[in-house]
DNA sequence: GCACTTTATGTTATATTATAACATTACTTT
DNA sequence: AAAGTAATGTTATAATATAACATAAAGTGC
């Protein structure tokens, strides 16, 4: 037994981690990142990329809306759409094309694509740089002679803490 | 320079290939897969079906239903909506989720996922079985203890056929 | 055949996701 | 201050997808 699994699956992610430092480091690496490139982080592109760094869940674009509704009351949609599209941009999240939906990047440094591993049970979802998975795709390109723009790897099922839970107690 | 290329990038799949008989392969394999499994090609998904092999490019749910109206006066969404869910859980075509559009699938014997190569050029989808990219997934699943239900694995670029020709006369 | 069940379709309405178009503001460069 | 660019405000609407309930058609047991 583990100490106190909330309602509706909603577990951290791991279980342990402290997910303040986890947020104020993706922030942190946003800023830095914008600075350098000569970008701006304005005050609502910044409200969006903490409010998706929220969970490890991916999260709609309404649903940002409607969080970001108290902080700027005046925001429609295309206030978050104009965000999301300049934080995809500069590698500070990802789309999640399965899902419609968006999750924070932690590899923003440079941009390169991964794997995203969907968990249906807790819907978290975790991103793995996965190089023999983006060496193996590297070769099928070239074989097909196909010049690669961009990627959407995804994967959708159970993650590795829902299955041991699940196989424990439920 | 060769023969014809057609406006708007629309070339067919390959160049030389025969489009009719690629369909009626298609469609015999639905009509095969369906009498063994002991579900209904009806009318309505059999005209949808068609439709999306009408060519190779992905389309979209309402170009379908607009395409349909001729044949199905009294088609709506929802006509077009249950057509692909049932096409898609036969496997007899993919959902091309970074698209949100639909494409035929020429491997529907087994049940298996591709990786889908989708050309911004010509707009034409390649699916490609990719079994080294599938071993290299698994192993990565298998390391994250993940158990996937099911994956999108798409890339959007330059096709080999587009890139031949814009590297030859655009 | 007839009742019963299941499967498929018809129909209306609405939810969800996303963009277009144009006005305004703020910042920056001269 | 004028002109230019970047960001945001605002209204409207386009595009994608599903819910919910009614009807019809097909398969099953008797």
């Amino acid at each position: 037994m583990h100490p106190s699994v909330e309602a509706s699956h909603s577990h951290p992610y791991p279980l342990e981690h402290d997910h303040k430092k986890c947020v104020s480091e993706a922030l942190g690496m946003a800023e830095h990142l914008c600075v350098v490139r000569g970008v701006q982080l304005t005050p609502i592109r910044r409200q969006v990329l903490e409010l998706i760094w929220d969970s490890h869940k991916a999260i709609k674009a309404y649903d940002l809306l409607d969080n970001i509704k108290p902080l700027q009351n005046a925001a429609k949609p295309a206030t978050i759409y104009r965000a999301l599209d300049f934080l995809i941009e500069q590698g500070l999240i990802h789309r999640v094309e399965s899902l419609n939906a968006f999750v924070g990047c932690k590899c923003s440094v440079h941009p390169h694509e991964l794997l995203l591993l969907i968990c249906k049970h807790c819907n978290e979802v975790e991103e793995r740089p996965a190089p023999i998975v983006m060496e193996a795709l590297a070769q099928e390109f070239y074989q097909a002679g196909f010049l690669p723009h961009s990627k959407a790897i995804e994967a959708q099922g159970i993650c590795g803490k829902c299955s041991e839970f699940s196989g424990n107690q439920d």
